[in-house]
DNA sequence: GCTTGACTTAGAGCGCGCTCCAACTCCCAG
DNA sequence: CTGGGAGTTGGAGCGCGCTCTAAGTCAAGC
């Protein structure tokens, strides 16, 4: 597959995808053509389509370059990974208990405009 | 109130503080002290906390500045900041539900560590 | 042979939301 | 009178995660 390829089915951009290379976040950096382009293979956009969900939850780039290190050392980081997403789901889940907490108090501020319209 | 009190209890740097009074989004710019100081109210401290609260749900700057403006042009613009105040909750509930996504898939590969390793 | 278009690179630039700096004023305690 | 501490200002700087630019290469089609 190609650059833009992989850009069509993962939503990241061109420019994006090599970043991400440069910054160490692919397991290895794709093969290229005889032209020079990068050749990128299905498992690479299953790993891209990963690191997508990562940084939507909000892992920095710092902390998917430590998972995609310990990936590039194979078997060994199974249980280091593991850690790692476990810690990372920890703080996912309390960020959405935070959320909901800050959503209660504007819902009372709706609920005020609510009571402040109807006076009028 | 000074604004290290202010700082105090809404977890805003008094740098913060100042900041969002330059870029407009306080009620009105606290009046000084004879020294020149700010001084705050309660209601100044209300005001920055539903402000955090807007924040930290991820309403951006500009948002909370037309949410201010609106403030200030009293009670006429009850209807539109209810309107924000909405679409804003929209949004977060929906980046809940996003979120909730990510993490399942997240979720899966937690769980493939955990037969990966079950075969060692 | 020339154009077009998809790709390549190194490196600069950007937008957001702070965060901090330098230089200053003011007041109070010792 | 001096020192310290809390505040003031305008404006610079920062960290993150991209995002883009400029200049170049290559392959295919006319």
């Amino acid at each position: 597959m190609t650059i833009a390829q992989v850009s069509e089915c993962t939503g990241l951009t061109a420019h994006t995808l090599r970043y991400y290379e440069r910054t160490g976040l692919l397991l290895q950096p794709p093969p290229r053509g005889g032209n020079g382009h990068r050749r990128y293979t299905e498992r690479d956009v299953g790993w891209v389509r990963l690191l997508t969900r990562l940084r939507a939850t909000g892992m920095p780039i710092t902390g998917m370059r430590r998972y995609a290190e310990m990936a590039r050392e194979g078997r060994d980081t199974y249980a280091a990974r593991k850690e790692l997403l476990e810690a990372h789901r920890a703080d996912v889940l309390a960020r959405i208990e935070q959320l909901r907490d800050d959503l209660a108090l504007i819902e009372n501020k709706i609920n005020t405009y609510d009571k402040l319209m109807g006076e009028l």
